[in-house]
DNA sequence: ATGACCTGATACGTCGGAGGTCTTGAACGC
DNA sequence: GCGTTCAAGACCTCCGACGTATCAGGTCAT
């Protein structure tokens, strides 16, 4: 194995080991390379990969620091790994976020707040009747993700939001394609957000599957 | 941004654009460092950590490829982040693993062959009716890879068994300190088993809930 | 002619050192 | 007390050299 990889295994053992914590701060890069046994070029290999998977986080004339290690920071390199996922492997993703979601939008019906019942509906609100499309799109991912936050998961929420952005570029494409998708989109936001203030569960989760559902089948019809 | 960061950036341009597709073969490190206008060493950093991730696959002696950017070899990194995660947020771990093994399973229900489920059988006939509790768990997994599996969902297969690691450790604690768990573990899983015989979706998505449940009840009543 | 073996070219792996840039905090002057 | 300046510390980038693994092509014995 070569002694970068060696370095990645060790600082990963550091931290997993409680070695080092979250926020700890890490010996200086000579001095750490030093204590692992190779050279500060191939120590920066190993940090440079550990900081892109937001393990670390290197802050120049500062640091290296242990990141939160946060389920909604270490999930966040999941987008940038969803991003390499060509079009043929949206239809999954997109099944997988119809199971999700509304699983999620119906654990928020029982712990989601006045307050945040209120912001979402003022969201809505300030759309519009005819919003653009790329309007609509980007409420939609906001919307979304306010109410899976309501979930009280971040786990959950941090993988949504992962999964959430490759399929935005084909909810663009559908909003410039299909009429009535634009309408149909508000329509369905307004009765995900009735069945929250009715603290209904079942019918959230009705609501959001039938949201979801509505893409992944245009998406199928026209692949 | 630092240059590194500009580089890993238009590698990740490059293969998203289609310029490098899966299986392709990058520049040698110094013409793509010349390229890019940047150093050898930092391009290194950018490379490794592409690697990590599985982007890239480099191999001494011969070059650097892109890799086949399976979900389920992309989504294998996931399990690298999962692992740093402490056990407090195991819970919310298991929580989104409630939600999509019964949904796999279901799905299962109405694809998985005759051969996947005589293999399946196999497996838990092999493993008897005492089984060490390591032997059991990790039976386990593989009892429940192989479902997924059958789910014919890739992305779905790959998040499930990202998931899936964190939890083990969790499992043998279990079993070391709760009495009837390898029993009923074992109980369960033929019943699974049986759902999948039947075709009868419903009954093994209640079933897998179950199965899950338990696990978190008992982890929940723990900590 | 065929096969094993050897060897050179090629490309990645590792290293040490030299400047450069950014952040921080203390010393300084107002 | 407050803002400014400056120097130390830490990361950033680069260069050049050498080590090591892989592969292809040639050599040689069978």
């Amino acid at each position: 194995m070569a002694v970068t990889d060696e370095a990645i295994e060790k600082i990963k053992g550091m931290i997993v080991s409680g070695a080092l914590r979250p926020g700890d701060r890490l010996p200086k890069e000579s001095e750490l390379a030093a204590d692992l046994g190779l050279s500060r070029n191939s120590l920066r290999e190993a940090v440079r990969a550990l900081s892109l998977i937001r393990i670390l986080d290197v802050r120049q004339g500062d640091g290296t620091y242990v990141t939160s290690l946060d389920p909604q920071l270490l999930l966040e390199a999941l987008s940038f790994v969803v991003d390499f996922h060509r079009d043929d492997t949206v239809l999954e993703f997109l099944a997988v976020r119809r199971i999700l979601e509304p699983a999620a939008t119906a654990m928020a019906a029982v712990r989601i707040s006045e307050q945040q019942l209120d912001a979402l509906t003022a969201q809505l609100d300030k759309l519009g009747e005819a919003p653009s499309v790329e309007d609509l799109v980007a409420c939609d991912l906001e919307f979304h993700r306010g109410i899976v936050h309501s979930s009280g998961n971040s786990v959950l929420c941090s993988l949504l939001d992962g999964l959430s952005g490759p399929t935005t570029r084909a909810r663009i494409w559908r909003g410039l394609t299909q009429e009535d998708a634009v309408a149909r989109t508000l329509r369905e936001h307004r009765a995900i957000l009735a069945a929250l203030r009715d603290r209904d569960a079942e019918a959230a989760r009705s609501w959001a599957t039938v949201h979801i559902a509505s893409v992944e089948q245009w998406l199928r019809s026209t692949l």
